[in-house]
DNA sequence: TCTGGGGTCCTAGGACCC
DNA sequence: TCTGGGGTCCTAGGACCC
């Protein structure tokens, strides 16, 4: 038996936390430079507020309807999600971290009380962090994902769904038919792995009910979408395919890409906005002890701004050997700007990726014909980028960096807007809440 | 004026091999 | 006129997730 845990409109709640006269009202959060809605709260979403949606377009309710906008606090929000998953780990032998603000547990068996534990879990998160949390059971982890997307429809829609099934839903222990009417309630497009594209199909072939997709026929929607749709009908047909993953991989790529707060035409302010993604990813390499193989980058117009000619160049360069060092990253995303910039156009954003990712123990990488074997011992240069780690872990980010990245963040033109950012309450001692008497 | 960022996995199609 | 077949590997692009 699997269970799903996850926080109520995980951004929002983290600032009610910490400024409850936010409580009840409808509050939005934005994404970097303030462009679009990442995260509602309920009464947000009863205003019509889309996923993603532009700011500029639902601005009006700022006056018209009261809606408060923040500006996006990942500080806040990841210190606050390893609170909870920690504690969240306590309830069963075995937990994936899904995401920023879901979790699976399993319970290496079937528990008893089941609905008992998972309100003493959302008791306990509520209590030590202040997150509202929602757990769903079931026999598969498609299954708990959906009984996790009820319990959070009874809680909100207690005239559609059974409100005995709020805040925490079992699908363990109901009914058959129980069962069945919950899916028939719900649209197919809340299935995990269903997505914008693939709803409209579904529904197009009369399939528009998670029931209809529970009693199609598992191989020949394979057939007709994809492997994983096998998968995903007959993990609702309760035949087990994913299973918790408690160790997860290193990942295969870490990418820094941002849009601007403004247009940037000019090669100099480029080469500073690459140098200080490749920084940003070159120090999440270390941190994952691992080396990379190549680097990709890529800048791009507005596709929104109609009027203006379009481009959006890439490159991907192959580095010489396997590498973390910032130096050779930094100067290698220049290597691969320079190589893809025209001037003339009007970009609004840019990005570093890293790819082809080994871990730095593994078997030294080949070297080329006319290198050097690199000495073993001492390794300078791994020496060199654990100081600059040690020190920009003590003083700050960006306290050592190469000198091409961007070091006036606050001041430039390509700077990201955060007008509305809440302190870093959490995570920084000069933010911290203060109560007064 | 203003439109997110960071990932994963799958598939189709081309290059290449014998 | 007529131009193999089967396999692997790689890459780009698409769909999905939060």
């Amino acid at each position: 038996m699997f269970a799903l845990v996850d926080v109520n409109n995980m951004y929002v709640s983290c600032e009610r936390v910490f400024q409850p006269a936010l409580n009840g009202r409808p509050v939005v959060v934005l994404s970097n430079n303030d462009g679009a809605c990442i995260a509602r709260s309920n009464e947000a979403k009863d205003l019509g507020v889309k996923m993603a949606q532009p700011w500029f377009e639902v601005r009006h309710l700022e006056r018209s309807a009261g809606l408060i906008a923040l500006s996006a606090n990942f500080e806040l929000y990841g210190d606050m999600s390893s609170r909870m998953m920690s504690l969240v780990a306590g309830f069963a032998p075995r937990q994936e971290i899904y995401s920023i603000d879901e979790c699976f547990l399993d319970f290496g068996g079937v528990p008893a009380h089941r609905v008992e534990v998972g309100h003493e879990l959302r008791r306990q998160v509520l209590k030590w962090t202040g997150l509202p949390t929602s757990v769903g059971f079931g026999p598969t982890k498609t299954l708990a994902k959906l009984a996790n997307h009820v319990a959070k429809m009874a809680d909100r829609k207690p005239g559609t769904y059974p409100p005995q099934q709020a805040q925490v839903c079992d699908f363990g222990s109901l009914l058959p038919a129980e069962l069945d009417e919950l899916m028939r309630l719900t649209d197919v497009a809340a299935v995990w792995g269903v997505g914008r594209k693939t709803a409209p199909r579904l529904q197009a072939a009369g399939i528009g009910t998670v029931l209809d997709l529970k009693r199609a026929d598992a191989a020949t929607l394979g057939r007709q979408f994809s492997v994983l749709m096998h998968k995903t009908v007959l993990e609702l047909q309760g035949t087990r395919c994913l299973e918790v993953d408690d160790a997860p991989a290193a990942s295969q790529q870490i990418m820094c890409s941002r849009s601007f707060g403004q247009p940037v035409t000019e090669l100099p302010d480029l080469i500073e906005v690459v140098s200080g993604f490749a920084s940003r990813v070159a120090l999440r390499l270390r941190e994952q002890q691992g080396v990379a193989r190549a680097i990709h980058v890529f800048i791009a117009t507005s596709p929104h701004r109609k009027d203006d000619r379009q481009l959006s160049p890439t490159a991907t360069l192959p580095l010489p050997r396997p590498t973390a060092d910032t130096r050779l990253l930094v100067s290698a995303a220049v290597r691969a700007l320079r190589s893809i910039y025209r001037p003339g156009y009007r970009y609004a954003k840019a990005g570093v990726m890293l790819v082809d990712l080994q871990s730095d123990t593994q078997d030294p990488a080949q070297l080329d014909l006319f290198d050097e074997p690199e000495p073993v011992q001492p390794d300078g240069r791994r020496d060199l980028m654990q100081t600059i780690d040690a020190l920009n872990e003590r003083f700050g980010r960006d306290s050592v960096g190469v000198a091409s990245a961007s070091h006036r963040a606050p001041r430039s033109a390509h700077a990201s807007r955060q007008a509305r950012r809440s302190p870093r309450y959490t995570t920084r001692f000069d933010e911290i809440l203060s109560a007064k008497a």
